[in-house]
DNA sequence: TAGCTTTGCTTGATATCGCAAGCAATAGAT
DNA sequence: ATCTATTGCTTGCGATATCAAGCAAAGCTA
């Protein structure tokens, strides 16, 4: 039903933030935070995913391009690209552990599909 | 009051096009448009801006900022990232659902320990 | 146990977007 | 002069963004 929202909340967990730790930093408020992580938002504004883009250090187009607005050059850019690079920014600190466990995970979900 | 009201209507008339005959080749209202060129409209969306756009052939990312939204105009993030080439090849192309579930599993992992 | 604090969440309110429908003025055609 | 189509515009409305305020549960602290 939702798409990104599961995606924000995973952003903020990962940083080990709260609603209100990010309300501080980006001045969205707590409210609207949770009801964008629980897919009860359509489509933010730029501002505020600009402000969002900006506490998480990853793309403002990026954002903009999840949530389902033209971003005109990436328009030609294949989608995983973007997201490669979201992962990037998220998963650039992983260990060695970590990753074997997230490739491993990452068949696993793939081998559920089918 | 009004700062591109005026800048449309300009667009619109330099085109000798008449408010529904935008209407027809965008699928914006004439009573936006109206609205829009007479400085009652704060900020049109993305989508609405990214329409008038192609049909004005003016670029998007213009008029974006001249309607107040951030347009980053240098990329904020580095693009390379101290990542090992291995994981990067190897979630290059992930999806963007399969991203979401790799996040939330790499909270899962790291918080498994405490 | 009782009392603060934090955290995520819901709800009511406000503001804006964007449109369908309609209106007054103008232009053209007969 | 009358009819018809066109043009710009206003208005009322539904949908959505965003927030302030508040609430329940859980965690601390005394």
């Amino acid at each position: 039903m939702d798409g990104y929202g599961q995606y924000f909340k995973a952003l903020r967990e990962s940083k080990g933030a709260t609603l209100r730790e990010v309300e501080r930093q980006t001045d969205v408020s707590n409210a609207y935070l949770s009801q964008l992580e629980s897919g009860k938002v359509k489509q933010p504004s730029p501002n505020t995913l600009y402000r969002l883009a900006k506490f998480y250090q990853v793309s403002y187009e990026m954002l903009m391009e999840k949530v389902g607005y033209p971003v005109s050059k990436s328009n030609a850019l294949p989608k995983d690209q973007s997201i490669s690079s979201a992962a990037k920014n998220k998963l650039g600190e992983i260990s060695n552990e970590e990753e074997v466990e997230l490739l491993q995970y990452l068949k696993f979900i793939r081998n559920r599909k089918s």
